[in-house]
DNA sequence: CGGTCAACAC
């Protein structure tokens, strides 16, 4: 003690070492080291030291050096921490919280936790300032059971009347993810201060439970706490979630009108910005971005990552190059979110560069950076880069793993997906929530029924938390996979539906061909105050087109864009498109994509090429099949609808123009492919294929089915092949379609009586719908087939669709 | 106490 009396007295006089060491840190930064990319830079500001400056936080390598320092001479063994390093005259429970304060600023929270079971075994008390300091750790940590443990001494040593320690540990319990907990401690506080209040708005927008939090802003207003501007950011994040414009611009004036003559500052303008290019208005984004008079990586990060959002590549890679030049370097976060906007449009290219870009900047490969990266290159279907990404580390984690197996599904290799779960289970890892999310969307996505029930009570042995995410992914798992019954059972069962339950909800409904109960759960929502979303709109057009109600399906258009304030999206079109052509309203389906403020891509004018096909009318046709070979040269699906026009107008000339263009342009047509789930395992069929173990058996099956079928009075519909081949060999290419081969081994290999599912990746042809409606009778099964756009349940000689689609 | 970042619905 009496050295430290004598140091502290000694060094009380003179410029401290810390300041010594940092002044030249600084003065080393500045001359040799180009700015870091991997941390933000904070500032030094202090230039001459005494003992009255105000000393901000060293940065990382400061920090440890500080650390090891501290370690070496005293700091382990006893108390006597050497103050020379430190900001003199503070306690010992200051130079603590100042250690933790660096790590925390420098977003060590590990080694911030590390310092305080350093100072819990030398007995210093936790105060009203180490608290948060630690309390921050914990959240960022997850840590709620040390959490806990902060909030007993904080109690005991009678620190609960302290608003800003108070404040401390709602933060922790919301970033633990309990904002039940969060809101005890709010309802337990004697005293509020505005913080207060906007911690516990943010801690419900944090944990998604919208409604909370529009109840508490309005109980905020109403005794009288004016929002301050960053309780406002709060605000303005869960009004970015909704994807509103309307509502976007409800949020903005609020803001506007709560400014009371403050200047509006860079980080709410930046998350205005930020909301306005999610909810997908780019304009308004923009021009807040341009009115901003300083602007921080923050920002650009924000607007690029919009533009990027809003399938606006070029540009956003020009903003992304103009930030360079205005010298401001993208951190970890910049680089986080841009490439997965990527992966959200699935735009590969522009994700290998920022790969790349991020390797020959010197950023670290984080955990979290490697794993973006799996996720981005597995949306963009790239397993092999995915697998470079992931295979070289050994330190690979739950969440790692978890995008990998996702990527091998987006790649459609649902087996491998599967080696790989058990793969990191052998390597000891347990599966948590995430994993099983990304599991089950697998099996959504191949249509595998048996795996994803198993998950499903994987997941009850196992004792894991159903969250919201996980079951509105086995809503999603259950209707894609054709048991819609299940999907409504647990949605009916859940109270806590959000936005994306409802859309699951609504989309597994319409692709079941169930329109009305779209509309009702539609009306349901409006009647709960649910705000839908784009996607909602979605679900109810795809809905109104599938049941043919167009007076409907115009009406909640005009609802979305007048009523809702929502921006149509080109797959809104599409659907409109769709729904117009279906009723025969062809000219004006072409009248609505000649208005479209958009590019039309693909999906609409496929809709007008098909809604032609149905409706006989090759004049408008053609004008569809120009656009969609400008957009799609190498794909020839549309030229073959078109052939099929021809054919249906009897102009035998243009049928042979288009075949020889076909040919001429070598080009193949993508491979029709057909998968069932036999006993958890999932095999797939492409036409005529004779690689699977029972090939023999197939082919048995498929004649005996042929046969059937000829005494059942069927005519093959040899108009839909389209080779240059005679009719006999016709009807072998089409009894050997890649379904036909799916329902002969599922006719095989499962029980009589059994329901078979059926997945396809195309749209189910003429004949084979024909032929399914028979075999479902002849056999007595019910079939369930799902193609690329909908469900189709056969049953009794009938098809749900009522052959309409 | 704050602005860009985490898996689900298209």
């Amino acid at each position: 003690m009496d050295i430290v009396m004598v140091t502290s007295k000694l060094y009380l006089s003179t410029p401290s070492l810390l300041s010594i060491t940092l002044q030249a840190l600084q003065h080393q930064q500045s001359n040799n080291l180009p700015s870091k990319l991997s941390f933000t830079q904070t500032p030094q500001k202090h230039q001459k030291s005494s003992s009255s400056t105000h000393y901000d936080h060293p940065n990382i390598d400061q920090t440890q050096q500080i650390h090891a320092h501290m370690i070496k001479t005293h700091f382990d063994h006893s108390l006597q921490i050497p103050l020379s390093f430190l900001p003199p005259h503070l306690s010992p429970e200051a130079q603590y919280n100042f250690l933790i304060t660096s790590y925390n600023n420098n977003n060590f929270p590990k080694q911030s936790l590390k310092i305080y079971a350093h100072m819990r075994r030398f007995d210093v008390q936790v105060d009203s300032f180490t608290a948060p300091s630690v309390l921050k750790a914990c959240g960022q940590c997850s840590l709620v059971v040390l959490g806990k443990e902060i909030h007993g001494f904080v109690l005991k040593n009678g620190l609960d009347g302290d608003v800003f320690v108070c404040n401390a540990l709602m933060q922790m319990y919301s970033e633990c993810g309990s904002a039940v907990s969060a809101r005890l401690m709010f309802d337990q506080m004697a005293e509020r201060d505005v913080v207060s209040w906007s911690t516990m708005i943010r801690s419900y927008v944090r944990n998604r439970l919208l409604g909370e939090a529009l109840d508490l802003i309005r109980e905020m207003h109403s005794v009288r706490v004016r929002p301050s501007q960053i309780a406002m950011i709060s605000m303005v994040n869960l009004f970015a979630d909704l994807t509103n414009v309307k509502l976007a611009k409800t949020m903005h004036g609020y803001v506007i009108r709560n400014m009371n003559n403050e200047k509006m500052g860079v980080p709410i303008t930046t998350s205005l910005l930020d909301m306005y290019a999610k909810c997908g208005n780019l304009a308004y984004a923009r021009w807040l971005f341009d009115g901003l008079t300083q602007k921080s990586v923050v920002s650009w990060t924000a607007i690029v990552a919009g533009y990027i959002r809003g399938n606006r590549l070029e540009k956003g890679m020009k903003l992304f190059k103009e930030m360079l030049e205005e010298g401001v370097f993208p951190n970890e976060i910049t680089v986080l979110s841009l490439i997965i906007e990527c992966g959200f449009v699935g735009a590969l290219e522009l994700g290998k560069w920022l790969h790349s870009y991020m390797l020959r900047n010197g950023f670290v490969m984080s955990l979290v950076l490697a794993t973006a990266l799996v996720d981005m290159y597995g949306k963009c279907g790239d397993l092999r880069s995915a697998r470079a990404v992931s295979d070289g580390r050994d330190d690979k984690d739950v969440m790692i793993w978890s995008a990998l197996i996702s990527a091998s599904a987006q790649a459609n290799c649902p087996n491998e997906a599967r080696e790989l779960f058990s793969q990191m289970r052998d390597e000891g890892l347990r599966p948590n929530e995430v994993t099983m999310v990304r599991l089950i969307s697998l099996c959504a996505e191949v249509g595998a029924l048996d795996l994803g029930k198993w998950l499903h009570s994987y997941i009850n042995q196992q004792g894991l938390e159903v969250d919201l995410i996980l079951k509105t992914a086995l809503v999603d798992m259950y209707a894609k996979c054709g048991d819609i019954d299940a999907a409504h059972a647990l949605f009916s069962r859940s109270t806590d539906r959000d936005i994306c339950m409802w859309n699951a909800m609504m989309t597994g409904f319409a692709m079941h061909g169930c329109g009305n109960e779209v509309l009702k759960l539609f009306e349901e929502m409006e009647i709960l105050g649910i705000q839908p979303n784009e996607i909602t709109f979605i679900a109810v057009l795809h809905a109104c087109s599938h049941a043919g109600l167009v007076i409907e399906g115009k009406r909640f258009f005009d609802k979305m864009v007048y009523g809702y304030g929502l921006v149509p999206k080109v797959e809104h079109y599409g659907c409109m498109v769709d729904l117009l052509g279906r009723a025969g309203q062809l000219g004006e389906a072409h009248e609505l994509i000649k208005s479209m403020p958009i590019q039309p891509n693909v999906v609409v004018w496929g809709a007008l090429l098909a809604a032609c096909r149905l409706y006989k009318n090759p004049s408008l046709g053609e004008v569809a099949a120009k656009h969609l070979l400008e957009l799609e040269p190498k794909s020839c699906g549309y030229n073959i609808l078109m052939s099929n026009i021809y054919a249906s107008a009897k102009r035998w000339n243009d049928v042979a123009g288009v075949r020889k263009a076909i040919k001429d342009s070598g080009i193949k047509k993508q491979p029709g492919l057909s998968s069932i789930e036999v006993n958890g395992l999932v095999h797939e069929f492409s036409m005529g294929d004779n690689i699977h173990p029972q090939t023999g058996k197939i082919y048995e099956m498929l004649a005996e089915m042929s046969m059937k079928l000829k005494e059942a009075g069927y005519t093959p519909n040899t108009s839909v092949v389209l080779q240059n081949i005679d009719e006999e060999e016709k009807e072998t290419a089409l009894s050997c379609h890649s379904e036909k081969l799916a329902m002969a081994f599922g006719l095989i290999n499962t029980a009589a009586g059994t329901t078979m599912r059926i997945v396809k990746n195309l749209r189910v042809c003429d004949d084979c719908h024909a032929a399914t409606k028979l075999l479902s009778k002849i056999y007595g099964r019910v079939i369930i087939v799902r193609d690329r756009n909908r469900f189709h349940h056969f049953r009794e000689g009938s098809c749900s669709c009522g052959d309409y689609w």
